[in-house]
DNA sequence: CTGAAAGCGCTAACAC
DNA sequence: GTGTTAGCGCTTTCAG
């Protein structure tokens, strides 16, 4: 137990220059000779010191901290191996730039607005990464009533864009690609499993609709089943999708398929012969399934980078015009299409 | 857009009181007259007025932050949902008490030790909360050299526990539980997946260990394998074992039992038939595997929940004894053994 | 029970 | 280039 209380002023002191002096060498400013540099570094290495964060915060009002808000229920949080990557991807960057980080993850709604409200009402942070790109999201309004710094992971709703910074995914495209490849390999009573109430899925989705379309293949309701993005109710609307015969069906998560690929199993249809699954995501359990599955990657990992790196330019330039990137997906073949 | 600039001298003008009246009705102070907390609370609402964090901060030298310290490979936090459901429970709590969650996660052990050094120089944390229970933990030493207050979930090693706060589980009775139940059921020649390098997992294995003994049955090292707490190397270890013919294996963990079902498949070698797998965790995994796994239930959300708690009474009390807790765990029977 | 005033440790003008 | 001097917004003695 070392009991230190060392400040800027006991390093002055020792170092025989002024507080000033100290801080700006620690701040790394152009113009200082090298002699006191040096001299103050010294004397730092020496003590041990270490600046104390909160003065610096109150001083400068730059706190260094960045907030990650997960609005998703909680139970998606831990339900879907997605978030947990995403946060590590944003660690990641975080750790690279010297951040910290704080994590939000509300149980309720109303955990939620109260939690935002006082994250803005408290300045505590430079900015918040908000993921969910659920529509009617509750979180979007507050925070643009505010001058919080943010950015999105996942657009916002079409249309309002504005100049919101955000970090997406060819989610479009992504669908696309899943349902050409399976036209390619033959399939041709195609389902889809979507989520009505996100923003991506539905990308996904409009991505299937568009191809069938261009060839020509007519949009069948009855081969579009509504999950909400849990293992289980992949399983229940395989089974609802059963009854209209697919012979290939896009089901636009990772977790989805799993639990698809539960129904099949347990009505002993063979995947990929009887019918075809891609996916979307590429994360672990997709190589863990059986078969394993056929899915659209789309980088996690970099959302996160990016996300980080879009907020650092804001900090350092609030007036910057908007980032709004969309990362391109990758077809992984596996074993769920012949 | 609003810009606030609310402060609690404005407040203070605005309710006709002085600063420090104000700041002892915030803070629940016992003796104001009801007139004036009226007064100032009115004022209060009406502005909206939340108090600065950050300049509470330095004035009172208490921060409400609480880090959460994931010194494991970041590759084990997304793929294990172990981690996940962890955090989801200390948010959970530290939501409650209005207290803010810092995450650290180290993507290798110099990052680790570098921001854990960081940590404990800028003082911004009322505490940690360090997870993992492997042996030679390099963070325990440096923090324990640092007057960082800290909470451990999962214990350290034995005969180190000192006067340390950990919230633990009762791996050894958990072990015991799963092994006694395999016999009840009439399997015979019992094997185990542990993992040499954790504490909780050795524990696990003393547990299968002492119920052999107990039973007179010899503890055969070739049905003892090692894994890392990955499904893949619970797939392998499932290999190794299979050649010394076990009707039964007791692996410690429901990733690992993934992969060892997976090696089993890929055998045709039938579950609960031809041979019995009992795992430890029961995460959402327990339930997606096929055959779903009979399994040892551990309490992560609430060890989360004793975690956060440990650590608000270990700030009101630094003198308080330790807070040593073991958790009961409990035997859920799936399909998974006969 | 309430107010005045002194900091918490640092940064950021402002002078020199 | 470097030192001086105000604060940042709040809590907390210390009087009264």
């Amino acid at each position: 137990m070392k009991s230190k209380k060392l400040t800027i002023k006991k390093i002055a002191e020792l170092a025989g220059v002024s507080k000033a002096t100290v801080s700006r060498v620690l701040n790394d400013y152009p113009h200082i000779s090298d002699e006191l540099r040096e001299k103050v570094m010294r004397v730092v290495h020496e003590t041990g010191y270490e600046r104390n964060h909160v003065a610096r915060m109150l001083a400068s009002n730059r706190s260094n901290m960045i907030g990650l808000v997960i609005p998703s229920g909680a139970q998606f949080v831990f339900s879907d191996p997605y978030f947990p990557k995403l946060t590590e991807g944003i660690s990641r960057a975080i750790n690279q730039h010297g951040l910290t980080l704080a994590l939000f993850l509300f149980h309720s709604p109303e955990e939620g607005i109260h939690t935002v409200k006082n994250i803005i009402a408290n300045g505590l942070f430079d900015g918040v990464i908000i993921t969910g790109d659920r529509k009617n999201d509750y979180i979007l309004p507050i925070v643009l009533e505010s001058d919080l710094r943010f950015v999105m992971i996942g657009r916002p709703e079409y249309g309002s864009e504005g100049n919101l910074n955000f970090i997406d995914v060819d989610n479009y495209i992504g669908g696309k690609i899943a349902v050409e490849y399976l036209l390619e390999r033959g399939y041709r009573r195609i389902g889809v499993i979507g989520c009505s109430f996100n923003i991506a899925a539905n990308d996904r989705v409009r991505g299937y609709e568009d191809v069938l379309r261009e060839n020509g293949i007519p949009v069948d309701p009855n081969l579009m089943a509504d999950g909400d993005f849990s293992m289980d109710s992949g399983a229940r609307e395989m089974k609802k999708l059963l009854a209209h015969k697919p012979d290939a069906v896009f089901v636009i998560t990772d977790t989805m398929a799993l639990g698809a690929l539960r129904t099949l199993r347990e009505h002993d249809i063979c995947v990929p012969d009887d019918i075809g699954i891609i996916s979307f995501d590429d994360l672990p359990p997709a190589i863990q399934a059986d078969p394993q599955l056929t899915t659209i990657r789309q980088p996690i990992h970099e959302q996160g980078q990016l996300a980080v790196e879009t907020m650092l330019q804001l900090i350092d330039n609030p007036e910057r015009p908007a980032n709004q990137v969309e990362l391109p997906v990758e077809l992984i073949v596996r074993a769920s299409t012949k």
